[in-house]
DNA sequence: AGACGATCCGGACCGAAGTCCGTTTAAGTG
DNA sequence: CACTTAAACGGACTTCGGTCCGGATCGTCT
């Protein structure tokens, strides 16, 4: 099960963040359940398919992450890649899972600022730095593991990121659309963004954090200037 | 030259905004110039293949515009259809070209609210709700047209909505990441987003548009609370 | 153990995007 | 007008994502 540890290839040297999340906590979300109904074949294969894509990915790039060249890889039919992950973004999401469950459990009950504990605001701060960290480290596979367009937002670890999202607004700006304050708040930490500003603008890290936090403060001031 | 007037098929009946932009004023921007220096036979070529395009979205809708179907439509070779518009997505932005050039020639140089004359922060706000009603209206098309993440913000077209309104934003918050601001307020006009909130959530556009205003209220805002 | 039904497997098959290259043609040039 | 050449043409070909279905397997029930 070392496909966990799956990162994006030809990283340019960024410093590394204040390690916004620490130990993975409670919840123990590590060793990927997968579906838990799932005959023994099934799981079997669902592991070593995963396993294959990972070795893929590190050898010749997340393009080279082909559904035959996985089903190969694994020694498997290409049916049954298909039937496991319903299609080629399926898969590359199921790569990502260990970590997005790692970042939903330190958000949910992790120790603060990014755990209850903290207040709102410090919360959603932290939030949004350590998004914008994983998401970089990941560039590559996230990137190539966004779905089509109509089915960006339905996805259900985008849709737990926003529920948070929106909780914490709630707290902090009462009145206001929260749900939508989220989804914009959100789009400025897409992937394909920071792809475009960190690889295509040479922007570095610190100034998207920078940016988010100011973001943030704009957003949450609550008093009328008039 | 009808090619101009594709919309999204299947629209749910929202009521029409408050005419943002008037007549196309100056610039003359319409009967898509296409690239200049063209043979004749390529610029005949390419003004048949854009007439098949919107007649099979006219009669089978986006998904029905298969390269080898316009190719065949136009009766054309399909190599051509890729020599002339690169890839698939090159082919339905020039769909779209009439209309963005009608708006970027509204907000450069056409009446206030949109153009200039009015003060900056007015031009924001007609802004988005231009851009929001415009991508609307073309929904499908837009959604379809939409290129793989990669290339999302290195098109000329978005690149010169980003540009004014980083220009508009220099002259309201001179202090603040302009450049950063703008991709946020841009991200939260997506075609995918709307699509979402409106077809998948059912939101009226009227809530989009408050929250447009209410988002700009917000990032403008420059007063400090404490 | 034996049998049965649900689940899973594999790879042939399909459609569509994108590439390639030999052939044709528009449009200057003498 | 004959000639030249850069540009354009067309359609066969490749690749890859996704579907389908006859046959193999697992797990269970008796």
């Amino acid at each position: 099960m070392l496909y966990a540890v799956v990162m994006s290839s030809a990283l340019p040297p960024f410093p590394k963040p204040q390690e916004p999340f620490e130990t993975p906590s409670l919840l123990e979300v590590g060793t990927a359940p997968g579906e838990p109904g799932l005959r023994a074949d099934a799981a079997r294969n669902r592991a070593r398919l995963l396993e294959a894509a990972a070795r893929l990915i590190a050898e010749h790039g997340v393009a080279g992450v082909t559904m035959e060249a996985v089903a190969a890889a694994a020694d498997v039919g290409k049916g049954t890649v298909f039937r496991r992950f319903g299609d080629r973004t399926g898969l590359l999401m199921a790569l990502l899972d260990h970590s997005a469950r790692r970042l939903q459990a330190d958000f949910m009950g992790g120790p603060p600022p990014l755990g209850p504990g903290a207040p709102p605001l410090e919360r959603l701060r932290a939030f949004g730095v350590a998004v914008l960290y994983r998401t970089a480290e990941q560039l590559d596979l996230q990137l190539a593991a966004q779905p089509e367009p109509t089915r960006r937002f339905s996805h259900p670890v985008a849709g737990a990121l926003r529920a948070h999202l929106t909780m914490l607004l709630r707290q902090i700006v009462p009145d206001g659309d929260c749900d939508l304050l989220a989804h914009t708040l959100l789009a400025s930490l897409d992937p394909a963004l920071i792809h475009h500003l960190t690889r295509q603008c040479e922007m570095p890290m610190e100034r998207l954090e920078a940016a988010w936090l100011d973001l943030v403060t704009r957003v949450t001031r609550t008093d009328r200037p008039d």
